[in-house]
DNA sequence: CCATCTTTGTGCACGCGTTCACAAAGGCAT
DNA sequence: ATGCCTTTGTGAACGCGTGCACAAAGATGG
């Protein structure tokens, strides 16, 4: 993660906004547009709270790094919290993304309606599949990979999107790099290697299902018995012990077409 | 990243595995798969680090928790670790799944090709649309909701993934838990309110894309000056400053149909 | 204008996670 | 065997995030 530095003097506080309250932002701010919607004028901390799924005490200290928009006594005024943490997660500015991949998951993405709502323009899909240009996903005409650089550049994009199998991934998102973008969002199951500057976010289905079920067979041994089943032979004698169904897994994105 | 969930306050701890090392677990296991099949008998720490992007002190220390399956002076045994690894997570055994709501992101989940190669089996797709009963995504013909309550005890499913739309999920949730599932993976929107002992992990889309948007902002920020548009009036004078477009988001999971 | 009540903002302590740095352990060559 | 070299496993320090508890701030009512 990018080293905060704090730029802009006095005036307001020095931006060193902890990343663990950058992440939890995302969610006061939708509990706040539903108030919003209801027309809620003000809530307490320990409402907003309860409706975020977080200690108030941890939403407090949340929005006293954003500045004091609270009244004590009163509570957050909402219009106004929605608006500044709009403004400081950027949202109040047109963020033009690309998908790249335009799979099961790409096309899926693709209609997400909560892009637009947050500033968010899905500028283009892209596909390396020449059979795929041209046709219409969620209203866009898919674009060969080709045009990658040139749609970057013409769009002014940052954001890209990679839903491609984990073989083209790297090679995406250094043409992706290459072309501009500081910013990605991978779901392909790779490590992506990127330069100084450059932020990747990760999400893969397979990682939470496997830490969903290390859990749940915890609960479910709690009662049982700890079985040891026989190991395949211990490290030294390794040998060629098992032999995983290759290709199976771990080369296409959470949620790719087969 | 997906959005961690906090709990286990180490109230029970027995098998004292950090929340943190369980997380990369599987991200070592994919490293460690791909070495498998291009036959590497072993790996050291340093190496498999670099592989699953992360400090192999930190690679150590996580593995010293499973136990000492490495040998000094050479590394790991591939083949072994794997198991172990595999072992610890639960993956040696078969884990029945139900997906709900098959709109755009749920079919794109059922075609997911990783979930078998993993020990994952989606044993049932529901939706509540009707007009969806009985055809087939991903070679599983869907069924009603009607029929939850029965499939899940019939398969014995302990894991539910919800893709319907926010404002069914809580429903969902509910039954999925009344029916016995212990575990959930959430893509609605929402925050799922759930009994003791139930596990939710939650993957929100639109929540990525913002806290990159936050950084992108702040990058894009270090050399141009700062605007500072005018504010929407003070929170006292609140007033009927912005309207976000109401329903056009948080009510639906990233990737929905629209 | 004062008293009381509500709710924010935050100082502080604690625990978890990360990282460094190194001694111990094992392999290998001689 | 012996000594060298590599790599693990871990003790300890550090920093971040969390949650408690409370004083300060402001509203509200008399």
């Amino acid at each position: 993660m990018a080293t905060g530095r704090n730029h802009r003097p006095a005036t307001t506080r020095s931006r060193g906004i902890p990343e663990a309250t950058v992440a939890r932002l995302p969610l006061y701010l939708r509990a706040l547009t539903a108030l919003s919607e209801r027309s809620v004028p003000t809530v307490s901390s320990e409402e907003l709270a309860a409706a975020a799924g977080v200690n108030s005490a941890k939403l407090r200290k949340d929005f006293s790094y954003l500045g004091s928009y609270g009244t004590r006594g009163v509570g957050y005024d909402v219009e106004y919290l929605v608006y500044q943490i709009s403004r400081e997660l950027g949202l109040t500015q047109d963020w033009p993304v690309v998908i790249v991949g335009i799979g099961n998951l790409g096309a899926a993405l693709a209609n997400y309606g909560g892009f637009a709502s947050r500033g968010f323009r899905v500028a283009a899909l892209i596909d390396a599949d020449a059979s795929l240009a041209g046709k219409p996903v969620a209203g866009i005409d898919v674009q060969h990979t080709d045009r990658l650089e040139q749609i970057i550049e013409e769009s002014g994009v940052s954001i890209g999107v990679i839903a491609t199998p984990a073989g083209s991934a790297q090679q995406v998102c250094d043409r992706l790099v290459a072309a501009g973008v500081t910013s990605i969002l991978n779901f392909a199951p790779t490590v992506l290697s990127v330069p100084e500057g450059v932020d990747v976010r990760k999400v893969d289905l397979s990682i939470e299902l496997q830490i969903l079920a290390f859990h749940e067979q915890r609960k479910a041994g709690e009662d049982a018995p700890e079985e040891d089943t026989a190991p395949p032979a211990a490290p030294p004698a390794a040998a060629v012990t098992k032999r995983p169904e290759p290709g199976s897994d771990g080369d296409r994105p959470a949620v790719m077409p087969a």
